[in-house]
Order: C-alpha cells, then structure tokens, then sequence
DNA sequence: GCAAGGTC
C-alpha cells in the first residue's frame, strides 16, 4: 500500500539525546534540525518509509514528565483544610510553568500531523509520559493516529525494528503510575503538614535556623530510608560487648609462617574454651589432615549502571550519590560517558565494545592496557557478564568519547570518567586467577586451619587499581605429617556492634527493599540531610539526628511501621497489579487510601506518642503551640474574668487536658487539669454549686495506676470550683508539661515507693491530705490504712507482680533506684567499656545480679530483653522509672557443641593425664619447654587471681594441674564439683 | 510550605 501524499509523523522522545539518537538512526544522518518553543528540545525532520508509506518525519522531545498533579486550589494552603481531608481532595493534573514550552511546542506541531508516535523510554514511568503527550496533542488533533514504539536499546536494529512493528501504548501501565502519583501525594502531603504543625512550634528546634519556615516531611521513600539509618543505629546501641575466646596457632619453618585458625571460630565461654585449649597444650602435636591445592578465580564486576556507580564513587572516592550524580550527568551532556540513569547491567549482544574499547587506546595511563585487550595473542578479552538487570532503555553506563581528561574538569569529573573507563575495560577482562593452598591440622582433636594464595595472573585487576586481591605464601605441608606448633594461645576477643550504615549500604538497603528508583534513591538520602532527619560523617557514615530518631521513635511506639520499607513494597506490589491489568487502578486506589486513611487518622489519636519521642530529645517551646495545639474540646461555661467568652475544654498536644478562655491571648484565664486524665469529655449536665453559670460538668477518665487506688478512675467533674476530688488529684498529679509518657503496651513501669516523698516543685509544700498523710502520720499512700507503710502496701505488690517493690534512697540528695531484681540499691555510675564510655547508667551494686539500665541506652536487663531506659520521675508519691521494651535478647554463639572432654578429661581427671601430657611435651624435639619463656600466653585472664593456674603454649611453661575453676589439683575443671 | 517520578 502506498500513498502520493506523505503521511505527516509526529514522533516524541523522554528527552532530547533520544530525540536525536532516533532521528539520526531513522535517517541515517540525513536531517534537517530546528528549534521549537523550548531552547532544549529541538525539532529534527527528515523523510523515512514505514511499511511502503512514505512518511515525512519531525522527531522532538519533552524532558521526563510533561505534567504534575497537585490539590485544587483550595487545598493548597496548609490551614485551608483538615489534612485528613486531603484523601479525598480534588486533584488536578496540570502542565507547570517551565514546561509550557514544550507543550506549545508539541500543539502547533500536532495540529499538521497525521500519526503521533510515542518513543518514551519502556518503562512504566515511560508509558505515563505518553499518555501526557498524548493528551496535549489530542487537544488540538483529536484525528491523530497513536502509535507506540516500543525499543530495547538505541541501536540500529532496535529503531528500525521498533518504527517499523508500532504497537498501540498500554493503558494499564500508564494507569499504575498514575496511582502510585496519587498515592504519594495524598499520603506525604497529609502526614507532612500533620507533623510539621504537631511539633514545630510545640519543641525548641534551634538547628534548624528558622524554625517557623521548617518542614518535618513526611514521604513513603524519605521514611523508609531514615528507618535503616535509625535501625542500625538502635542495633549499635543495644549492643552488648560479649568477651569470646579463640585458640590461635602458628608455624614457622624455613619457608615461613603459616597461621592457624581454630576451626570452632570462637566461644564465648570461657570454661570450655580453657578446658579446650589445655587438651591441646597437653598433646601439642599438630597432623595435617588436608592439603588441598586449587585454582581460584576473582571475578570482575559487571557492567557498571547507576546503583553500582554511586556506590562505587561513594566507596571509593567518598563521593556522594547525589554528587556523583550531577558530575556524571555533566560528563553525559558533554558526551564523555553514555547515558548514566540506568539499571542495565549487561550490554546487549549488539554492542560493538571493541569499538569502544579501540578508542582508549591512546591514553598515557591505561592505553597500553586498552592494547593489549584488543590483541587477540595476550587472550585478556572475555566478554562481559551480565549481573541480570535490563531497563529495556538504557545499556550500562560506558565511555562514549576518548578523553586524556579536560581543562575545565574537577578532580570529580577525572575522578568519575576514570572509573567509567576502567570499569569497562576490567569487565572486557579475564578474571585475575590465584593457586590457593588450604591445610588443615588436628591437635588434641581440634581442627585448626590455615591458607595461602599466590596470584598467577593479575588480568584485569591491571586496570581496575580499586579492587585488590591479598595473598600470603605459607609454607608446604603434605598429608599425615606431624609437626609441633611454634605457638599455640587461647587469644579473647570482644564482640563489636556493626558499623553505622554507609552511604553504599545505604543505597543497597534500598536498592533491596525497592524504595526509590536508580534516578531517584540519591535524592531521598539527599533529603533526609536537608530536612536534619539524618547527618553524614567524612567517612560517608550515616546517624540519625534527635529529630530522625523522636519521630520514628514515635511511629514506632504507635505500632506503625510506617518508617519500614513494607509499605512501599506494598504499594509497588499493587502498581505491578495494575500494570498487567490484574486490579483496576480505582480498586487499588480506594484500597489503599482508606487503610492509609485509617492509618493516619489513628496516628493522630495517638500523637501522645510522637509528643512522647521528641520530648525526649527536645525542651518544650515557649510558643503558642503549633496549628495542631488545641483539638478537641466543648464550652464548660462562661468566663469568670473577662465575662466575654467562653470557657472551653481543650487537649494539648502533649496529651494534658485544660480549660481555657477562649478569649486568648486576650484574656489568659485557664484551668490546668490533671496529667493522668486519659479522656475528658464535657457533658450536658450543669453544676447546681458553681457561678455565674452555668458550668457544664466534664466526665474524666483517669489512668488509674496514675492516681492513687482510692479515686475513682472515672469521674464526672466540674471546674467551676467546686469540685474537691478534682482538686485533690490536681495537687497530687500535677499539671506540668513534662509529664511521664502514658502508661501504654510497650512501657514498663516500675513502682518505687518513696519513704520521703519528694514531690515535684511546689507541689510538696501544698500536698493534699493524702500525701500529708503518708509522709508526715504514717499512712500509706497508696491505701490510707495506718497498718502498713507505703513501702510494703499489699496493693502495689499485686500491681507490680513482675517487680518487686523497690526502695528510694535520698542519700545526697540523689535520686537513686533500687534493683528490679534483688531489691539492692543501685547506683549511678559511669561506663568504662570501649563502646559505651563515658555513658551515664544505674547499676545493681550487689555484683550478683546483672540489672544494669544505661540513661538512654538499650541494655540488657535480667528481664531478658533489650531495653530502653526512657525516664526517672516522681508521681503520686512513687519514684517512676519508665522504660521502653525494644526487642527480646538475643545471645550469640556459644554453641553446645560436642565437646570430648566430657568424656576423655573426666576420666584422665587427676595424675595420669598430667603424666601423658608432661611426657609428650618434653619429648618433642621441636619443643623448647623453658627456654622461650612468656611466649605463652595466659589463659587465666578471669580467674588467674583466685586459681592460680596458668595455660602457655606448648613452646613455653609449664601447664598447671589444677582445677582453673576451684585451684583443686585433685580435679580438672570440667569435673570441678564447685562448677 | 507537602510526595515521588521523570529530566535539563
């Protein structure tokens, strides 16, 4: 079929390097270029055929997305809305100011064509873009003819290929990132603007310059990503240092040293390492039991793309991601290395790499290199190995153009270029191969093991200097031969908490947990600096600040898991639902929004707990409180001072209720009420006593465990004056704002009776007849009976069943706690261990029991779970101290394993093993038994003191007799009856 | 003023 008249063909690219590529692979170079509306975007025209129609081709380009979507107008402004509104506000999608441009662009040219045809990348983000395009140019040619070009890379074959099978564009695509927008918007925007108004003005944010200007962002990406930060952060502080023990050997020959790791790896218990370790000083003499002698090989890495290029330059060079992004995105637009956002890890079969390998031929440092592959004698060339990843857009980022590097390059740009080039010239390499040698040794029935690695070839560790590949020789060993070991130690060691999180692991956590894409996951790390939830040391270490840790403290402590990357996996799973047409786009969007609506609405039921997490990182603020401040409520009654407005019943945001002028700031008239009131609703009955009324009486819950066990947890009030329970619970739970956290799932509250109570402030010398009474006449506090102390009330045993009662000691004037588990006092003392020194923490001073709590700082208590120790405080006459439980313990190592003592030393216990041992010690001819004195080292490190036994090497001294454990020579240790 | 995703 043909036609006289050409067909007028509108093709857009995602951007204008495709654009470009396209039009020049289409018409073989032959092409007229022009500009259009936007100086970037040019328009190239040129004729083609496509299926014997002649077509007159315009080829343009938009740069990514041509839309937006964002609220109506009339949800733009913070306060113009509920946020909870915000997931069902209307949306509207739009073209932003700086892409106006384009879109003109794309109208005037439409209006003359006959086809559109969409070459956006083919991926869904891709088919989303079409969909816009699709859009604009539909508005003014509703008789266009759509096509879609689907391609796999921007060679030849694929662009011919592709323009000559168009297919028609894929809604459901296009429609799963539409929901994905959708989702994000409403989710970050709500949470967002909830958070920013909860706790800006409500805590002293001094870091942040202006505070007022500050946004506490909220995002399903961001989030996700400061929760691996502030994970790794909380397992480096719950880390315990654990002592271990480790037998090492060594042999020297004339033809070197090999060294010898024990088999078991390490123990943590010492007895049995000890027991172990004098088996083997006993029968000192090592057989080899295996030589096993194979070649290895060291890979090299697959073709780069964009993960493992931030990665990399972060590994490296200490770059940032979002550095090395911009550095290589310049070195892209000036056509050094090829397009650098990419998940393509293999290079298409089609790829000419010796081409590319021809063209670096010529420089000073790794020409020769270059060369040398090329020279099918030298056998370096082997074709790359994919790692598995195709974008069906992109190949992996490789260099484009030869450069011996450029006057108005950075160190960066060298730096990066470098990289590029010689990351592709190692994956076009053979692997670098090494002999490696393995023997193994048996002393005493212990396996000891040690290997050496000569490196035959280095191959493409020639050109990739980033990588290295150790080796030592040892010397040979043939099997059944028997030596005697130069050294033989019972070393310990000590258990480190992991590291902190690097900007490379960060970027694999992510990368594993599909938060972000390879275009964006730079800009989420990036953001989390900005917005202080993070900060990044000169090692490109990531912390949490006191911000990023309150506030995923306070997610967590609701149960949410808002800051862990499931939600994303979640909704990513959804999208993939949608892009193969398995869920409708509303399904998943009507779905999703109502459980993250739930969500949200009872995040902000219980923002106590994020109230909670800040304020213990930050002083309250003097201000007024933020938008969020005062929720809730109902008029009481009429305002006694100004007699102008009314009194109204409000909750703050850290969870204390109030009754106050509705007048303010006019008129400051307020009725602080109890801390310990967890709900407060006014009612419809008025008060017969209070005036001028009428004043509405207020039903309060209390927390009981807050209020003393004679008041009633429910109780119907009144604030007009009359109310002397009211009154009562006032002075004996305080109004302050540094209230304890609630008594909620997750905190352990423990009771200390006081036998002075020492209220807070001014609430001592005003104490109620309750308090008066049981520090001043003997009566308990808890009760009012005369019978028992506070101390030793019956009600607050069976309370506090998994804690015993505990004691307060004022000695000093300090506030001391008694031990949780054995009721001795405990004392504030001061860390002197390497992870935790200096730190401040309570400790049971009776050296029998374990229950120690680190000021904040997750330890193991005897409660046989990490916890958190949140705060010490006085309520109700009680010292409190409250903790958060963080995880259950975890033990490591210390594996029961078959241990042979048990039985061979049980019953070599005594003077024959003694003799056996002495007699092959001083037989071997190797063996210097006191010559080479204190080589040996010292197995006794915890009980030499009270032993008085020591273990050397078998070179070394003399092994004592006794038991380690009771210094009883009549037995070994593992038979000790004092075990 | 808010998200994440394109790209210059």
């Amino acid at each position: 079929m043909s036609s006289s008249q050409p067909i007028r063909v509108l093709n857009v690219a995602e951007k204008p390097s495709v654009a470009k590529a396209v039009a020049t692979i289409l018409s073989r170079g032959q092409l007229h270029t022009r500009e259009g509306r936007s100086r970037y975007n040019k328009i190239f025209e040129f004729n083609y055929t496509v299926r014997n129609q002649q077509c007159q081709m315009l080829v343009t380009s938009v740069t990514g997305h041509l839309m937006e979507i964002d609220f109506e107008d009339r949800y733009r402004k913070w306060h113009s809305c509920d946020p909870v509104d915000l997931y069902h506000a209307q949306i509207k999608k739009f073209v932003p100011e700086d892409k106006l441009d384009i879109k003109r662009t794309l109208e005037e040219e439409a209006r003359w064509c006959q086809w559109l045809v969409l070459w956006l990348d083919c991926d869904r983000e891709g088919e989303n873009i079409a969909y816009e395009v699709v859009e604009v140019c539909s508005a003014v040619n509703s008789r266009l003819n759509i096509w879609r070009a689907r391609f796999s890379a921007l060679i030849e074959r694929d662009i011919h290929e592709a323009v000559q099978n168009l297919a028609r564009p894929n809604k459901f695509l296009a429609e799963a990132v539409d929901a994905r927008q959708e989702i994000d918007l409403r989710i970050g925007a709500s949470f967002t603007r909830f958070q920013t108004m909860l706790l800006r003005d409500a805590f002293v944010l001094d870091f942040a310059g202006e505070e007022r200007n500050m946004i506490l962002s909220y995002g399903p990406c961001q989030f996700p990503t400061l929760g691996f930060i502030v994970e790794r952060y909380w397992e480096i502080q719950a880390h315990e240092p654990e002592e271990f023990w480790m037998i090492n050997c060594s042999h020297t020959s004339e033809e070197g040293t090999a060294k010898f790791g024990w088999m078991r790896g390490h123990m943590f218990d010492y007895t049995c390492a000890v027991i172990i370790y004098e088996m083997c000083v006993q029968e000192p003499i090592a057989t080899v039991t295996k030589v096993r002698d194979q070649q290895k090989n060291k890979y090299p890495p697959h073709p780069l793309n964009t993960i493992e290029l931030e990665k990399r330059a972060s590994r490296y060079f200490r770059m940032s991601s979002e550095h090395t992004m911009k550095v290589a995105e310049e070195l892209y637009m000036s056509g050094f290395i090829s397009y650098p956002r990419t998940e393509t890890d293999g290079f298409s079969e089609r790829t000419d790499l010796r081409a590319i390998v021809q063209e670096q031929r010529g420089h000073p440092t790794w020409g020769m290199y270059a060369q040398q592959l090329l020279d099918p004698g030298v056998g370096l060339w082997r074709n790359p190995v994919s790692g598995g990843h195709d974008d069906k857009a992109h190949p992996p980022i490789h260099p484009t153009k030869f450069s011996a590097g450029e006057s108005g390059w950075s160190q960066d740009h060298r730096r990066l270029y470098e990289l590029v080039v010689r990351h592709f010239l190692a994956c076009v390499s053979q692997p670098a191969i090494g002999a490696e040698t393995t023997v193994e040794i048996d002393i005493a029935g212990e396996q000891f093991s040690a290997s050496g690695r000569v490196i035959i070839a280095k191959n493409y560790l020639d050109v990739y200097p980033y990588e290295s590949w150790g080796g030592s020789m040892i010397p040979k060993y043939s099997f059944g031969e028997q030596f005697t070991p130069t050294a033989l130690t019972l070393d310990s060691g000590v258990t480190r908490p992991p590291p902190l999180l690097s900007e490379s692991d960060l970027l694999s956590c992510m990368d594993k947990a599909g938060i972000g894409t390879d275009a964006t996951m730079h800009d989420h790390i990036k953001k989390l600096l900005d917005r202080f939830y993070a900060t990044k040391d000169a090692n490109t270490h990531f912390s949490p600040t006191n911000l990023g840790e309150a506030l995923v403290m306070g997610y967590d402590d609701m149960g949410y898991e808002l800051w862990k990357p499931y939600l994303r996996s979640q909704m990513e799973n959804d999208m993939r639902e949608v892009s193969v047409g398995r869920k409708s786009k509303s399904q998943v969007l009507d779905s999703c929004l109502q459980q993250m609506k739930a969500c949200f609405l009872d995040a902000r039921v219980n923002k106590a707990k994020l109230l909670e997490g800040m304020g213990i990182f930050f002083d309250r603020s003097s201000r007024r409180g933020g938008d969020e401040q005062q929720v809730g409520g109902g008029v009481v009654g009429p305002c006694g001072i100004c007699h102008e407005s009314d009194m109204v019943l409000k909750r703050k945001p850290d969870g204390n209720f109030m009754v106050g002028c509705s007048g303010y700031p006019q008129c400051r008239n307020v009725v602080w009420l109890p801390g310990s009131i967890s709900e407060a609703t006014v009612t419809t009955q008025v008060c017969n006593s209070c005036t001028p009324g009428p004043f509405l009486r207020i039903q309060f819950k209390f927390r009981s465990i807050e209020i003393p066990p004679n008041y009633n947890a429910n109780h119907l009030g009144c604030v007009g004056g009359c109310d002397e329970t009211l009154k009562e619970l006032i002075e004996i739970c305080g109004t302050g704002s540094r209230n304890p956290p609630a008594n909620i799932p997750g905190l352990v509250k423990i009771i200390i009776p006081v036998s002075a109570a020492r209220g807070r402030g001014g609430h001592t010398s005003s104490s109620t007849s309750a308090q008066r009474g049981s520090t001043r006449q003997g009566v308990c506090t808890h009760c009012r009976q005369t019978s028992h102390s506070s101390n030793d009330c019956p009600s607050q045993v069976s309370r506090s069943q998994s804690v015993p009662p505990q004691r307060r000691n004022t000695q000093n004037g300090e506030t001391s706690i008694a031990c949780s588990t054995c009721g001795t006092m405990c004392g504030l003392r001061t860390a002197n261990t390497e992870t935790n020194r200096g730190r401040k923490f309570y400790s049971c001073q009776s050296r029998v029991c374990k229950f120690f709590v680190y000021a904040k700082l997750f330890l193991s208590a005897d409660m046989g779970c990490y916890v958190c120790f949140m705060d010490i405080f006085q309520k109700t006459g009680h010292t409190w101290l409250s903790f958060k439980i963080i995880g259950s313990k975890k033990r490591r190592g210390n594996k029961k394993s078959n241990l042979r003592w048990e039985d061979s030393m049980g019953n070599n216990s005594g003077g024959s093993g003694a003799n056996n041992s002495s007699s092959r010690s001083t037989s071997n001819p190797r063996s210097n038994p006191r010559g080479r004195g204190g080589h040996g080292r010292s197995g006794g490190r915890r009980g030499q003191s009270t032993t008085d036994t020591t273990f050397v090497s078998a070179t070394g001294d003399p092994v004592s007799r006794r038991c380690f454990n009771c210094g009883d020579p009549s037995h070994f240790a593992n038979v000790c009856p004092n075990r």
